[in-house]
RNA sequence: GGGCGGGUAGCUCAGUUGGCCAGAGCGUUCGCUUUACACGCGAAGGGUCCGGGGUUCGAGUCCCCGCCUGCCCA
């Protein structure tokens, strides 16, 4: 390694570039980074009380793109935290890794399949398909590891992990597994988004809407005095026996219950109610037809029914309040203004088995539900619907095409009473783009409303971030390790995570696709008949029975589907391989009739070959991907059990890791994983009880960075910004300094998107800022540098001290001490913007054009003022190096090797890994280099210098014609404190101190410029060969006239009565002050102007 | 419908518990090959702090109403 030519290297500083071009080191420094494991932590350290731990896991990115600008965002923010308490000297680890993102990477898979391929998922086996994608995932895996490295993440490669390898999947099981031990998770049939495409169920944030041009459709449904036909319906006069056919309602009958209306009809008519509804060919489902109980129409109607013409189906009208009132009834403002109550009718079919809806009141009522299509979206009757009557004729068409004929057969019986057009909003998928069809299937869930899960993540926030307080003193009692100890950053989003809690609901985590964990559940069917123990069984419900599988640590039960039909179901605990033969996993071991063993699995490949051999079969669906992420603080570090998958020093990691110190996220997040990871990180580690530890202690909510125009930055817009574009146009370090400098407590951050007229690729002007500033600190460096190897320092261990140093050496070690205070306070408290700022001003403001420009003339002949400008520089490489990895790295490379004396009170700690700036100490300033005596002189000279260079290039004197300050005994006393300074910055030939006699005796005007310093008249003389008197007025006039008008502000505060009687007597002094001094310089100049003429 | 943001210079944004003549970077204008840096140096111009009320001696900042705009949840 080190025979590089480049590596470690010493270029000497005079031969360094002019500018600094990122390419010539990162790969090199990348490398260094690498060969020293500069980034590994370990553990044992903090379990020796050696160091404190600081833990980032990073939200890992899906394998199904490269990684975009928000990414870089995301991953920038950590790294800055782990680069700073990294130099801190905490042991710090950032987990990476990768995320398998089920539904997006299999129709991203898809897709290019059918693209490349013109293949389907089904044209292959499911072994084949994932297969594809994983290979699909090693590809992009390896992409956005290359992406991390390239940006400087300096994160644990070592550890890298994806949500499906073993350790994870291992993870995933047993958590499975203990969820359903406890009854957390069960299966159940669930109205669910269904994706009649991907023929899955999909999450709601999984869905978009789209207004489109629909069709409010009004049908009429007969009303029936019901028969007993219908077994689930009883006859309404509760007596009749046998089949009865349901009776017409005649018009006349309805008038005389008092139906409004009613009386308009053919009195001997059968009557009909109309329903509304955007989804006509959902009627095969209706269970029933609601009325609003404050309808007038809705008593009159109590106890009747409707039959479904063609189905034949008689359903009860039943009331309830969610039914828009039509807009002849509506009894409030309010109920007249809902736009559905000019579209309503009054009447709503109840469809519990296709709209969530109605499956609300579907619940409420106790109606059936009844499923009419099948999972690939076409109606059907082997799904559930059984009495389906005239209507087999629609069996197997389309929803859409199910729908137009409804409307025919409605049309031709006379009961299609119109459509009026609509605009609504229909879910569609976000993966297929098909339109979302609630449906109802059997699936698992998670029951996340159980208190030891969404109460125990409401118990995780910390006290003055919570707006329920704990109800109940029981509950206080039960303090839980992880309770009040998450904080949210800014703390608004505590808010949202709250309020998620409080509605959330049971936690759909079935997945109809082929990539994911498979849920780690076998069934078996069978059929009884005869007399045997199960059938006591009430039907639909399942029992725990003991067995061999329960014995050896499985769940198993069973559950009587039907009559005589039976499934067994059985969940076995996760198994996990384990590097060494002493410490075998606990085993599933099975018992044959005498007593041996017949079978012990130790690895899951074992123990699923038993179970198929035994007849049962892996449920087909996956989890949903957020289940394994939620785990990711937990199956990173090796949960349940990190001996079987670290080696014997790292088997801490669990316990030093987790809690981790801050997860950075993006607001999107909260309610998807920063909530889920908060319930099973506080589930699993609280045995049971849901109140263990928190995955992390703050939780960091950064802003989405958005184009110029407030959208996002997407693909299909094309207004995205690739990062390697950015870095290979602008360097890691520029990008990672701009993305710092926009990180405010906003929620957005624009970032205009412009065209790179010579690439064609996009980039952003914005990031120009990060480049100039690295190519700043470059020269800044070059320069010192440059110093420094022409004046090789005697080694000496005589610390200099403050009290012998100039002035400028003592204010540049007093703004380097507050500086890197706010740097200190900038990282606790996540204040990217304010520490990116903080660094800029001290290295730009401060360090550049003052102190490198101040110490021009003496540098060479103090080795004092060297050793502090040496420090100096180091104090920002390294303040700065968390934020811009590469660069620092590459000045430190040719900067530690420097010597001269130390500075007291600087503290600059060595590298501890590998010669590298990435693990040397973080700069201690003592609090004492803090000098307002310095400071305040500092300010004075800067005020008078730019006070002269105003002059200087109002009057156009060209920069390099040395001039002559006529000053004063006050400017004498300062400048006799900085020697040289105001000549060297203000291009001073000489000062003369006659100022006052200048006033008096003044003859030669028109050679001469006048300014106000403090108050007094200074003058500039020999600026050119004559003055220009008209300048000099417009610059006077100009002067005067703001002047006059801080006068009239100032004297308007103090004359005011109010402000001199409450105002605080500091701030009225101030006035004071400030009006005199505002007059003074009036004054002074209005007498220059009567000499201007 | 509920919740959370944003609106300050041409652009992107700071602006702390109300208190100096409201700031920065970019862009613009003028002058500079001043030997670390033109990715630079020096200087300048540029604001109805979204609108309207209110509280206060004092409001960009606090309160109320409105307008525009973005996001999350249902």
């Amino acid at each position: 390694m080190s025979q590089t030519p480049l590596n470690g290297s010493s270029t000497p500083a005079s031969e360094l570039p002019k500018a600094y071009r990122p390419a010539e080191h990162e790969t090199r420094i990348i490398g260094r980074w690498d060969a020293a494991k500069a980034f590994h932590a370990d553990p044992s350290r903090v379990v020796r009380r050696e160091a404190k731990p600081f833990c980032i896991f990073i939200p890992p990115p899906n394998v199904t793109a490269a990684l975009h600008l928000g990414h870089a965002l995301n991953n920038t923010l950590q790294d800055v935290l782990a680069r700073a308490h990294r130099m801190m000297g905490d042991e710090t680890l950032w987990l990476p890794g990768t995320d398998h993102a089920g539904i997006a990477t299999q129709a991203v898979v898809e897709k290019r399949l059918l693209q490349e391929e013109g293949k389907r998922r089904h044209d292959y086996d499911r072994d084949e398909f994932v297969a594809k994608v994983q290979a699909f995932k090693d590809e992009y895996e390896a992409t956005i590891t290359a992406q991390l490295k390239e940006m400087g993440c300096s994160c644990d490669w070592d550890r890298q992990r994806f949500t499906m390898d073993e350790q994870c999947a291992a993870a995933v099981r047993e958590a499975f597994f203990q969820l359903f031990k406890d009854g957390l998770i069960y299966r159940g049939k669930r109205l669910v988004n269904w994706d009649p495409v991907l023929q899955t169920a999909v999450a709601d944030d999984e869905c978009y809407d789209e207004e489109i041009e629909g069709h409010f459709y009004y049908l009429r449904y007969p009303l029936v005095h019901a028969g007993s036909r219908d077994p689930a319906v009883k006859p309404s006069d509760g007596s009749a026996k046998g089949s009865v056919d349901p009776m017409p309602v005649t018009w006349d009958e309805l008038a005389a219950r008092g139906y409004p209306g009613a009386q308009e009809h053919d009195s001997e008519q059968e009557a009909w109610i109309t329903v509304a509804t955007t989804r006509p060919e959902t009627y095969l489902g209706d269970t029933a037809v609601a009325i609003n109980p404050h309808d007038p129409r809705a008593k009159p109607l109590r106890g009747l029914f409707v039959e479904l013409p063609l189905v034949g189906r008689v359903i009860p009208v039943i009331e309830d309040a969610y039914v828009v009132l039509p807009e002849r009834y509506a009894r409030t403002e309010e109920e007249r203004n809902d736009p559905k109550s000019a579209m309503a009718t009054g009447f709503l079919k109840v469809t519990p088995a296709h709209d969530p809806n109605d499956y609300e009141i579907g619940q409420r009522h106790g109606l059936p539900m009844v499923n009419m299509m099948s999972p690939d979206g076409k109606v059907s009757d082997g799904h559930g619907m059984d009495s389906i009557g005239d209507a087999k004729v629609l069996v197997g068409k389309t929803m859409a095409e199910a729908r137009k004929m409804v409307v025919k057969e409605f049309e031709a019986r006379g009961l299609f009473e119109g459509a009026k057009p609509h605009r609504h909003s229909v879910k569609h998928s976000d993966r297929s783009k098909a339109v979302i069809e609630p449906y109802l299937s059997d699936q698992w869930f998670v029951k996340v409303t159980d208190e030891r899960l969404a109460g125990s993540a409401n118990a995780a926030l910390v006290e003055s971030q919570r707006t329920t307080k704990q109800q109940s003193s029981k509950a206080a009692s039960a303090q839980g390790a992880g309770d009040g100890s998450l904080a949210f950053h800014p703390p608004r989003y505590a808010k949202t995570y709250e309020q998620w809690h409080t509605n959330i609901r049971d936690w759909c985590i079935s997945r109809q696709l082929w990539w994911g964990h498979r849920i780690p559940v076998w069934t078996r069917e069978y059929t009884l008949s005869g007399e045997n123990p199960a059938n006591k069984l009430p039907i639909g419900s399942a029992h725990a029975i003991d067995g061999d599988w329960s014995l050896s640590g499985a769940i198993h039960l069973v559950e009587r589907t039907c009559e005589d039909k039976y499934r067994e179901v059985v969940c076995p605990p996760a198994l996990i391989p384990s590097p060494s033969p002493h410490d075998l996993p606990f085993p599933v071991v099975k018992f044959n009739e005498s007593g041996k063993h017949a079978f012990i699995a130790r690895n899951q490949s074992d123990l699923v070959r038993e179970l198929e051999q035994e007849g049962f079969t892996q449920d087909p669906d996956v989890l949903d991907t957020w289940f394994s992420s939620a785990l990711w603080p937990l199956s990173t570090l090796g949960w349940p059990n990190p001996a079987a998958f670290n080696a014997e020093s790292n088997s801490n990691l669990l316990k030093v890791f987790n809690p981790s110190s801050v997860l950075c996220t993006a607001r999107e997040i909260i309610t998807l994983w920063v909530s889920r990871m908060v319930m099973f990180n506080r589930y699993f580690t609280g045995e049971g009880q849901g109140r263990g530890n928190v995955p992390f202690r703050d939780v960091f909510i950064h802003a989405m960075i958005q184009d110029g125009e407030g959208r996002k930055m997407s693909k299909s817009l094309g207004n995205g910004v690739d990062p390697r574009d950015i870095i290979s146009s602008h360097g890691a370090d520029a990008m990672r300094f701009t993305l710092c400098q926009m990180t405010t407590q906003t929620q957005d951050v624009r970032m205009p998107v412009a065209r790179d007229e010579t690439t064609g690729k996009n980039t952003s002007p914005k990031f120009d800022l990060g480049r100039n500033f690295c190519n700043k600190l470059w020269n800044a460096a070059r320069f010192t540098l440059g110093i420094l190897a022409r004046n090789p320092s005697p080694v000496s261990n005589a610390p200099v001290q403050a009290k012998d140093l100039s002035l400028v050496d003592r204010w540049m070690l007093s703004r380097l001490t507050s500086s890197v205070a706010k740097i200190d306070a900038c990282v606790t408290n996540y204040e990217y913007s304010d520490y990116a700022e903080t660094v800029y001003r001290l290295l730009w403001w401060d360090f550049c054009d003052w102190y490198l420009e101040a110490i021009k003339p003496t540098i060479d002949a103090s080795p004092a003022q060297r050793a502090v400008l040496a420090h100096a520089l180091e104090t920002i490489v390294r303040v700065l190096h968390p934020i811009a990895p590469f660069i620092t790295e590459a000045i430190w490379e040719q900067l530690k090797d420097v010597e001269t004396a130390p500075v007291h009170g600087v503290h600059l700690g060595p590298s501890r890994t590998g010669g590298l700036l990435c693990t040397a100490g973080w700069p201690r300033l003592d609090a004492a280099l803090i000098d307002p005596d310095a400071e305040s002189a500092f300010e004075r000279l800067r005020t008078l210098i730019s006070a002269v260079r105003e002059v200087r290039s109002q009057h156009q004197v060209p920069p390099k014609r040395r001039i002559t300050l006529h000053a004063n005994d006050a400017v004498r006393s300062l400048t006799t404190r900085a020697p040289g300074l105001v000549e060297s910055l203000a291009g001073v030939e000489s000062i003369v101190f006659d100022a006052a006699q200048t006033a008096s005796s003044r003859n030669s005007g028109a050679a001469r410029a006048a300014f106000v310093f403090e108050g007094a008249e200074l003058a500039l003389s020999n600026l050119a060969d004559a003055v220009d008197a008209s300048a000099e007025r417009d610059r006077v006039t100009k002067r005067i006239a703001d002047l006059e008008k801080s006068e009239r502000t100032i004297d308007g505060r103090l004359s005011n009565p109010g402000y001199m009687a409450k105002a605080p007597a500091k701030l009225v002094e101030e006035s004071r002050a400030q009006l005199a001094q505002i007059r003074d310089e009036l004054a002074t100049l209005r007498k220059r102007m009567g000499e201007l003429g």
